[in-house]
DNA sequence: TCAATAGTGTCTCTCAGACAGTATGGT
DNA sequence: ACCATACTGTCTGAGAGACACTATTGA
């Protein structure tokens, strides 16, 4: 088959993302209402077109600073950032009623906001616990219209996928940091971990591995108390991108 | 930002595929020689459109048939299979000179082909290392058109992320089988793993892992003596998919 | 004082790497 | 005989899990 550049058929592309944060011992994704059909009225990863000129990852950026005031690192500016990386692309014919799209999913990883949803348009968005979106043990979800999913589209598996992507990938790399503050202890580090793999691990034990893992953390000097009881240091993210040992996660 | 599908700007999909097989002891991939501008002559991954109706795994499994002849691993047939899995998209503006296309690129991990490159279309195809394509240690290979890379678009950025991803997920699955026919021995495997990391393994400790890794390896019963000296006990792959604990890729 | 969290030390078991030694075929 | 490869066993050191113990704050 040659390959005809004016005999393509029509696609739309898309990105959709997946931003994830830890709030209140638990794992949360923001997700937005639909204020149209399909799905109206459904909550919906944000996303949007990606424009003529824009690479997919300018793409996934522009849509996360639009939707979180985040910026993604590596985006030069004052403003807090988070991780973004390219997730998989989706693309059945079907997935969107309307016509052909083709949505690379992207996912982002940012710590606790102040706000819930600085910025953003004027639909509703919220982060909600990710156990709750993948509907975790319950089976009283199945919706009249004959989708089971509390999601618009085939969101929910890309947020199990990104979900998933960010379990295994604090195993490995250094990327629970994105999770925090600039600034923070092994403690919130760990509450990080555990919220993301849903266990408990032990905080001798955590503390003794993330220390002694060659260039994880770095003391900033300071202590902080505000989890209660004996004041504890505070440390930066190092250089470290990619961790030896990993981390373990338990129950494998 | 309305989500208004009629006015999308225009996109063609494509998919591209990385192929990686192990001959004579070295990681080897598929490049075809593109018989048109732009990049004439040049050598490139196999790919193509996808078409209106077919989803992406699809298009990528009816890419690899047709340039291989060999079919996806989950297609069912009697054919030689392989394994296939989608590796990342790319889409910069400006990646293709005639216009915007956005290809998702494809990994597959194929046995060693008895004969080189059955099916397929009248292009030049051929294995090539993936140490000679991607120039490892080779300054000397800067073209007159500015391009430094030995393959056509940006395919040596994508064939760079297939190598590493197979190099990496061998680690803590069992897809070095893929590169196996369907029997095989301790030895063979261990060949595939050499070739892959580019390290040599200590056969007796490598022995020890893999058929005490539950689920890695089944005997099939029999035995072959095909590489010279002791016979060699013939396993088929095992039913795990994650091994744990991991292979250990040393050096690192 | 107690409760809560931070941080250190110690023991044990698993497992990876190094390498000796035995088994069994081909030439 | 000799070589090549297959396979088994043993030692050692690194590190993960379990858990006792001490340190330092606020209520």
């Amino acid at each position: 088959m040659p390959y005809d550049p004016s005999a393509f058929p029509p696609f739309a592309v898309t990105v959709d993302l997946v931003v994830l944060t830890v709030r209140r011992h638990a794992l949360c994704a923001l997700v937005v209402r639909r204020g149209e059909p399909p799905y109206e009225g459904k909550w919906a990863l944000p996303g949007g077109f990606v424009r003529a000129d824009e690479d997919l990852t300018s793409a996934a950026a522009r849509e996360l600073a639009e939707e979180t005031g985040l910026h993604a690192h590596g985006t030069d500016s004052g403003l807090p950032g988070a991780h973004l990386e390219q997730l998989a692309t989706y693309g059945d014919p079907g997935r969107d009623p309307r016509m052909r799209v083709v949505s690379v999913a992207h996912l982002a990883l940012a710590p606790d906001l102040p706000s819930p949803t600085p910025g953003g348009d004027a639909r509703g968005a919220r982060w909600a616990p990710v156990d709750e979106l993948l509907g975790v043990g319950d089976l009283s979800r199945y919706a009249d219209d004959g989708n089971k999913s509390s999601l618009a589209f085939d969101h929910e598996q890309i947020l199990a996928a990104g979900v998933e992507r960010a379990r295994s990938k604090i195993e490995y790399s250094s990327l629970a940091t994105a999770f925090c503050p600039p600034e923070f202890t092994v403690g919130e580090l760990r509450r990080v971990y555990e919220a993301v793999w849903g266990v408990v691990l032990d905080p001798r034990n955590f503390h003794r591995k993330v220390t002694g893992t060659p260039g994880f953390l770095v003391p900033s000097g300071g202590t902080t108390t505000r989890q209660g009881g004996r004041p504890a240091q505070l440390f930066r993210a190092g250089g470290a991108t990619l961790l030896n040992p990993p981390m373990l996660r338990p129950e494998v």
